[in-house]
DNA sequence: GTCTATAGATAGATAGAC
DNA sequence: GTCTATCTATCTATAGAC
């Protein structure tokens, strides 16, 4: 008869928790700032209880990292593909930097986590992200490509400059935004994709006309 | 008779060598990453000669992460102004975009590497740089103002969000920005201009057109 | 799976000689 | 102004009991 006061948790559990507490302290300290026993005590277990879970520091970086692209990736995603195929190219990438917004600007600490800290990391846990956040980018790339071969992107726009502009734009909001701020992750997404198709001169204010614009066939990158 | 084999430096010989130290380490290190020891070993006294200059750690972050905005206030500023009474505002903006991304993309430490740590620093250090960053942002507000006020920018366009999406847009470039690269500061400056006042559809494709903007007046902020 | 205990390294910072 | 020497704190990580 087991007398434990409290019952043995399983190894997910714990797992989970300490990736949890490191993507919320990765995003709001930093991950030089972050100790691993401030992760253990926030959890309410032993530093070394950790190691158990997580080969190393570098480990835990890594997969937390490594979880925030991912997440992302898959919001964005599933925001396009619900559109459907009637959708428009310019329907798309606005539903694109929606979900991306809404993603970095939300509870979810994994994928702030990864845009704030992703430049401070060590070289080994970089290189292992590299390529997921690759195959992002390449999804992004997609989307533009797409809309340009249609007449939706001027021609001689530059779309590797263009979208690393516009990716950047929208990973500087975890910078500035405040959720006491006046504008929420939906404006932020509004007036970010009207200056990205129409800019803020204003030839085109208040035509957000996408009459005469070709569906976009679907394109899953 | 002196037979010292090395002149003693001058005060501010040795505390610059420590402030050019700490930007490019900063910059390409991090904060977190750049020890005491390693600025001191970098130019050649002990660790502890750095305490005559310098309080603290903490001091010396914050001196070299103001110097940072300060030089790439006073960039932007001059490629403005420089500009004279006659340029548009289109014209104007264009110039400060420029100006700000071949300052923080190029050879200066201090300008990115204030970018890349700021919100890694110690909240102490933030709280003494943020009337310095507030000023430079309030420059930028004051160019798009004056934009919007004689017509160069839509009407409905809020202001705060754009200028904080370009400014955005720009710092990013410092995460990807490759001097290898084939896009040069000059080219993303003129993508991004493009894109901030005619977006990237087709609309207003290779129309550049300034013809009927009135010209700006001399706006110092 | 979690604990106690501790190793081993390195950090920021100070005291006092020169 | 720079040095030698050192203090104290904290960090990542490991060994071994339970």
């Amino acid at each position: 008869m087991k007398t434990s006061m409290k019952p043995p948790m399983k190894a997910g559990q714990t797992r989970q928790r300490i990736l949890d507490a490191a993507a919320a302290w990765f995003r709001h300290k930093g991950l030089a700032f972050t100790s691993m026993a401030d992760l253990a005590k926030f959890i309410g277990v032993k530093t070394s209880s950790l190691y158990y879970h997580f080969e190393s520091k570098d480990a835990l970086i890594e997969e937390t990292l490594r979880i925030g692209i991912e997440l992302v990736h898959n919001e964005v995603l599933e925001a396009v593909e619900s559109l459907g195929p009637g959708a428009t190219h310019r329907e798309r990438i606005r539903a694109a930097i929606l979900a991306h917004v809404r993603t970095i600007l939300g509870d979810n600490d994994y994928s702030s986590a990864n845009i704030i800290n992703y430049s401070h990391a060590p070289v080994n846990v970089r290189q292992k992200n590299r390529e997921v956040r690759a195959a992002y980018g390449r999804y992004w790339a997609s989307l533009l490509e797409a809309a340009q071969r249609d007449g939706a992107i001027a021609k001689d726009m530059d779309l590797s400059i263009v979208r690393l502009l516009l990716i950047g734009a929208l990973n500087w909001t975890v910078e500035w935004y405040s959720p006491k701020g006046e504008a929420p992750p939906e404006e932020i997404a509004d007036q970010c994709s009207r200056m990205f198709f129409d800019g803020v001169g204003p030839g085109a204010a208040s035509s957000k006309a996408q009459s005469a614009e070709p569906k976009a066939k679907s394109a899953r990158g």
